[in-house]
DNA sequence: CGTATAGTAGAGAGATGTCTCTATTATTAG
DNA sequence: CTAATAATAGAGACATCTCTCTACTATACG
């Protein structure tokens, strides 16, 4: 009952992904994301009690969408083959996804959300448990222990390393054809279990 | 003649490099650097007529603050010690110079200035020029020749993935031990000039 | 068809930030 | 010592953004 929503929740998301994509955080503004759909921003409002919360919100919904790809690639039981796969969602995520990945390697939490809304603390709070938990299984049975240090390199080579070359792709039409396999070769030399040659 | 300057140029750069460093890019307000600095507004604009002039003067500086170092690294004529080099003195560098490299490596020009000033158009236009020639000619040495492959490959691996490694280093109170000889490795392997196995 | 309801619409209050303007103060040169 | 000057000091004009409040509108259900 009641009329039926012009402007949906996930209409207000995009809006504001394409204006920080597009024009930087700061462009993010409730009004832009109004002017953006053609809506005044006590439309806005009503959905959403807070800018804040709209940018919560949408990052929860980026961060989930590009978890959700890297855990299954981690889920390979040969880990050389994981971590290629890992490493080639990433890429492979971005390309398709260019400002959510623009968002996720641009920006941090931080700079997008003032103050991140009591109400998504739990989700917050709970966001990266399972990347977490993954990197700790695939460092334990690549390295045979998870140490200071093998965690350290695997972060570096599943997520750092990869997340660097996204400019590449963000930053051109369509992502150089070298890309792909340097950004493995850097990430494997990273993972050689034995001592490399100094 | 007149009084003595209670405030330099730099104590105001100094100020609003802390903030931007210490509480983000939004934080570095023209009030805040003034209160920072036990100093009202008026005094600051009296040295800068805008608030995006401060940012970009320290822009600046930071820039070739950094640059210095990682322009000799790549001086070395034999190219694998170069790279070493290079990648070292930003670790080194990030490590001593921890606010300025946080201000490098978390923000965009983009994102700290809102409007770039004229009075440092020509600045802007020239400050990588020196580093670009630079990795142009290291790629042509290591190389042979710089193709849009070979020059992407090289700037992955002396630029971004050693940036890539600064937050390692910005969120700890020490480097990691492992870390340069961690990012070494993956630089030289994307550096490798065979053919590596697929 | 009419009423309850979910939603749209937009004006405007209040906060915060940039920048201007005028007054005052310290320092140097003669 | 005095005048010129370079700098500090701080009030406030103006712009922009967030969020509130009230009025209006479309739709579903009985």
């Amino acid at each position: 009952m009641g009329r039926t929503a012009k402007y949906t929740d996930q209409d207000i998301l995009d809006a504001a992904l394409g204006l920080v994509a597009e024009d930087g955080a700061h462009a993010a503004t409730v009004v832009a994301i109004a002017k953006r759909l053609g809506a005044p921003s006590g439309s806005i409002y009503h959905r959403f009690v807070s800018r804040d919360l709209i940018l919560a919100t949408l990052w929860i919904r980026t961060v989930k969408r590009f978890q959700q790809g890297f855990l299954e690639a981690l889920l390979h039981e040969e880990s050389d083959t994981a971590a290629r796969l890992a490493v080639t969602h990433t890429l492979q995520w971005s390309a398709a996804h260019r400002s959510e990945a623009k968002m996720l390697t641009m920006y941090r939490r931080e700079d997008l959300i003032a103050l991140w809304p009591d109400e998504l603390g739990g989700e917050l709070a709970t966001l990266n448990d399972e990347v977490k938990r993954s990197v700790i299984a695939f460092t334990a049975a690549h390295f045979g222990q998870a140490t200071a240090e093998t965690l350290g390199r695997t972060r570096f080579a599943l997520i750092e390393i990869p997340y660097a070359a996204v400019g590449h792709i963000i930053g051109s039409a369509q992502p150089p054809s070298w890309l792909e396999h340097t950004v493995a070769t850097a990430s494997l030399a990273v993972l050689a279990r034995q001592e490399p040659v100094r």
